[in-house]
DNA sequence: TGTACATCAGTGAACGCGCGTTCACTGATGTAC
DNA sequence: TGTACATCAGTGAACGCGCGTTCACTGATGTAC
């Protein structure tokens, strides 16, 4: 396996025109939303020319994808520290479905990235895998509370349909931009997950 | 209140452009997404110069917000029927979590247009006045099982974001494109709503 | 320490494209007499 | 029934714009001798 990024160990040129153009587009979504993103804009704002970007990334997709493999790292890294925070297989989906809303909250250009950029993953194999670890981490706690392994699948993804559409509202605005709302709503997400184990015997 | 459609009694040039252009971005915003679709592809679909449609919408928002009223029409009728077709409370929203995921995969475009066209509301502000009365045809049901304004508004959120979720998910493949897909992912949201609603006493 | 050279990140200009929107127009239709 | 006229939906050509991408180039850097 071959280290994509292939790092010089000090500025060249411009320093790391990779990252600060990974920055650059970052602000953008975040700004516009994942489609209003253009090469030639973040370009602008790195401070280089509209060709620049060629020398790092094969072309528009590949510098989305780029950000949207972020997006999975961070978010299984928040998910991991949140189940290893909590004791019970239920509070650790729970806190599952709280930090899945803070996520969408705090990174909002990584979070619309991973959902809604439309970019092809047959092209970008990369990130098939990195949807496959991001399960890997939390289907163990499923498997602790479910029957077999269908049904652990099942329950996983209700609880993170579950908070998805919360994160969803919440960003639309639904519920207010007070400073409360966040946290009400990654509480909400974390009911609906104990209610969504709780039911399980039923 | 004036009929925003201004109907003319019959075919005059073009027999009706204005529903012929809504239905040619219905079917683009299929294929691409909210952003994909343009005002001229539209045009070049219906057959007519891309100066047509200036003669029936303001401009490239108008058409998507009248396609954004017609998704929120369609969606209060499709939940006040299954609203209407099911007997206790809990089993009502329940009939809503499936007849939302049935929504959303059977009109994706209509769905993606409410949600993610990223139409500024204050430009269109029937589309709030939408959105609303879509919330006041649910919350009778939802105050008939919650002891307050607050909770069952709650309640309500709740239920809609569990199936907001498994919704985009099935849109976004994660269960397979199979015909059983859509029947298992609307279940799937009704089961999330039962488990929501019985968790209220806890 | 000094010189010649290879590397390669970033430049600047250009390309073709599809977009939203405007404009003066045309020609079919419905209406008044 | 026939004619003159007003209406207005749709035309066709054009505009300026920002986009993604390509190209031959330049000039700073690190390396070999």
């Amino acid at each position: 396996m071959i280290d994509p990024v292939k790092r010089r160990p000090s500025g060249q040129h411009h320093g790391d025109l990779r990252s600060v153009l990974e920055r650059a587009a970052l602000e953008l979504v975040a700004e516009k939303g994942p489609h209003g993103f253009s090469l030639n804009e973040a370009s602008r704002r790195a401070g280089v020319s509209v060709a620049a970007p060629y020398k790092h990334f094969a072309d528009r997709g590949a510098l989305l994808a780029a950000l949207a493999e972020t997006g999975y790292r961070e978010q299984r890294e928040r998910f991991a520290a949140a189940v290893d925070a909590a004791d019970s297989p239920a509070d650790q989906l729970a806190a599952f479905a709280a930090a899945y809303v803070y996520f969408a909250a705090q990174e909002p250009a990584l979070f619309d990235i991973t959902f809604y950029a439309g970019l092809d993953k047959p092209r970008h194999p990369e990130l098939a895998e990195a949807g496959e670890a991001l399960l890997e981490t939390l289907m163990p706690v499923a498997r602790a509370l479910a029957p077999d392994e269908d049904a652990a699948f099942d329950l996983l993804l209700r609880i993170a349909a579950a908070a998805h559409g919360q994160a969803v509202f919440l960003r639309q605005g639904l519920f207010g931009v007070g400073g409360d709302a966040l946290a009400e709503t990654a509480d909400r997400a974390a009911r609906s997950a104990q209610a969504i184990v709780a039911g399980l015997g039923g």
